[in-house]
DNA sequence: ATATTTAACTTGTATATACAAGTAATATTG
DNA sequence: CAATATTACTTGTATATACAAGTTAAATAT
C-alpha cells in the first residue's frame, strides 16, 4: 500500500524476510499466506512471491484485510438521516439475534462521494447495545466505521452480502444524480464484528453508470 | 458440504482432529485456516471452531474453495453460440498478455439455468493456446469449467471482477425472460489459471429479479 | 557450440514443541 | 449462599527442524 512494491515485483524470498525481521519461516509463511488470501500476492513454487495487483476501482465487495483499499483523500460522506433509535424493520434478508431484536436499532442514511460524485446511498442499522451517545455524534466527513472502531472498539471481522440489480427509486435516484428507474446496484450486507452477536447491517445502493465495483476472488 | 456439520455446530477441537487424522496441530490449524478464509467456520479463542454458514443463494462472487458451492443437480446450461475461434474483441476492461492477444480466442455464449429458470447469460473468451479439438466438443449440460479441468487440466486459481447494474439489451432480455431495459447485473471477470499467462475471460449477465447473488467477505 | 547434468536457489508440507491467552466449569473460600 | 480462585480445557503464536518439489543458472560432458 505504501508503494514499496509494484505490480509484478518479486518479494524478497521467505528466508530473506526471516533474516530481515528476525522471525522463522513458518511465521513469514503465515503472514504471506494472508496476503495470498487477500489477493495482494501470488506465490509460485520454485520462483517466489509476486505482487499481484493493487486495488483499483471501488473495492467494496471485500474488506481489504490489513489496510483500507481506498485512500481517504478523494472520498467524503454526507449524512442524510441523522442517527436515531427506532425499532427494526422487517425487510432484511438476514436473521437478527435475540439481543439485537430486543434492543432496537440505530438508524442512519448517508451519501458517499468518490471524486466529488455521489456514488453510494447507504442505509445503516446498528444494534442499540452499549453505544452511549452515538446518536449525538458528528459523523460528517468521517467514516462511520472509523468512529465505530476508534470510539466503540468495534472491529469488522467479515460478513455476507446479497447483490441484485434494481431500478432506482425516486428519492435515491435524485440523490445519486440518476433518472428514476435506471439500473442501480443494490447490496444488502451483514457485518460480523469482534462483539459476539453484534452485527451491523447495511443496505447500499451504488450508481455504477461511470464506475464499476471491483473485487477479487 | 456433506451435511455432517450444520450451521452453529462446534467442530471437534484441534487436538481431537489431530488424533482423529494422525497429524499434528500446525497441520490441522493450516487446514482450519483455509476454512476460515473461505467463510465456512469462525474460530473463537478459548471456545472452539463454529460452523458459520452453509452457502446459500447463488455464490458466484467467489469460487468455493474445496467444493463447488452449488449442487449440480438443479442447474443446466444451454449453448447459444457454439465455440469458435475469432479475434479478440477490444471491449474488455482487462489487459491481455501478448501470447493471448497473438493467438486469438475461442468464443462461446451460454445460458445457465437454476431450478429450471434462465438466470445467467454468459459470454466466454478462452485463449486459443494449446486447446486441441475444443471447438468440436459437446459442452451441452456439462460445465465449461469441468471440461477445462478434466480434459485440458486447467484449474481456476482465482481472479478479479468488475460489477455494474445495466439495462438489459433486447437479445439478452428475451433469453432470460426479462423485459428490455430492466436492471441486470453485469460482471466482467478474469480468471487466473494454473497455466502461466493463460486467463479465461467472461462477461456475465445475471437476472436478479428473483434470486440474489450471494457472497461472503 | 550444444545438450545434459548438477547445484543453488525458491516455495510446499509436515513434525515436534513450548508457552500465551481466552473460556467455562469446578472447587474453594469467606 | 455468594464471590473468588483454581483447573482443565480451548485457540493463538512462535520456534526449530527436516525433507519434498519446482525453477533457474552455472558447470560439465558430448
Amino acid at each position: 500500500m505504501d508503494g514499496v512494491y509494484k505490480e509484478g515485483d518479486i518479494l524478497p524470498s521467505e528466508n530473506e524476510l526471516c533474516a530481515a525481521h528476525g522471525v522463522t519461516r513458518p511465521t513469514v509463511r503465515h503472514a504471506l499466506e494472508a496476503l495470498v488470501y487477500e489477493g495482494y500476492i501470488k506465490k509460485h513454487q520454485g520462483k517466489g512471491s509476486i505482487v499481484d495487483r493493487l486495488p483499483r476501482g471501488i473495492g467494496i465487495l471485500s474488506i481489504a484485510g490489513t489496510t483500507e483499499a481506498l485512500g481517504t483523500g478523494n472520498q467524503k460522506s454526507e449524512i442524510i438521516v441523522k442517527p436515531h433509535v427506532r425499532p427494526w424493520e422487517n425487510i432484511f434478508p438476514f436473521r437478527l439475534t435475540r439481543i439485537e431484536r430486543e434492543s432496537g436499532c440505530i438508524y442512519m442514511e448517508r451519501i458517499r462521494y468518490y471524486n466529488g460524485k455521489p456514488i453510494f446511498y447507504d442505509i445503516n442499522y446498528i444494534p442499540n447495545v452499549n453505544m452511549p451517545r452515538f446518536t449525538s455524534r458528528n459523523l460528517e466527513n468521517r467514516s462511520l466505521f472509523d468512529t465505530l472502531r476508534k470510539v466503540y472498539r468495534i472491529e469488522i471481522k467479515g460478513g455476507e452480502q446479497m447483490l441484485r440489480a434494481v431500478p432506482a427509486e425516486k428519492k435515491i435516484a435524485s440523490s445519486l444524480g440518476m433518472k428514476e428507474g435506471e439500473p442501480l446496484l443494490h447490496l444488502d450486507r451483514k457485518f460480523d464484528t469482534n462483539r459476539p452477536d453484534f452485527h451491523i447491517y447495511s443496505s447500499i445502493y451504488c450508481n455504477t453508470n461511470e464506475q464499476s465495483v471491483y473485487g477479487i476472488f
